[in-house]
DNA sequence: GCCAACGTTGGC
DNA sequence: GCCAACGTTGGC
């Protein structure tokens, strides 16, 4: 089980609306480290869902893969598009202040690699995550 | 809305 | 194959 953090400009599509339509494809990755780390996911993984752009940029919700990687419909060019599901809110948005400010998360890539919109996560930082969303 | 950081493109 | 120019992303 992997972990991956997927960023969204809520204007184009937020968690709201994610959690309404309960599943949706993931498109629009046109970058190549984006797409490797989407071909990377595996069905059951489970995404960080992160708003950028809007107000406070911040994880706001958990969303888990149910499709793995598949040719982008819309065209013949290598880009792919994964589907995922609603899993759960978290109890509170974690911004990227604060994650920026949590020593044990420096080297996440959401501080490190800010423009890449699809990252990995490591399993030690997507529990103190989790811990400051409960906190 | 500005601008820094980064990725991509294209000329040489 | 280098690197300058350009475009895009995303934080502020």
């Amino acid at each position: 089980m992997n972990y991956w953090l997927i960023k969204s400009d809520p204007e184009t599509y937020s968690f709201e609306r994610m959690k309404k339509e309960k599943k949706t494809f993931w498109d629009g990755v046109h970058n190549y480290a984006a797409r490797n780390n989407l071909k990377a996911m595996k069905k059951g993984d489970l995404c960080f869902f992160y708003e950028s752009m809007n107000g406070e940029p911040s994880i706001v919700g958990i969303v888990k893969v149910i499709k793995e990687h598949y040719q982008d419909p819309t065209t013949t060019d290598p880009w792919v598009w994964v589907d995922v599901q609603y899993a759960e809110d978290v109890k509170r948005p974690v911004s990227l202040k604060e994650v920026k400010a949590n020593e044990k998360l420096t080297q996440m890539a959401l501080v490190r690699l800010s423009r890449l919109s699809v990252q990995p996560v490591t399993k030690e930082e997507w529990e103190e995550v989790m811990k400051m969303s409960k906190s």
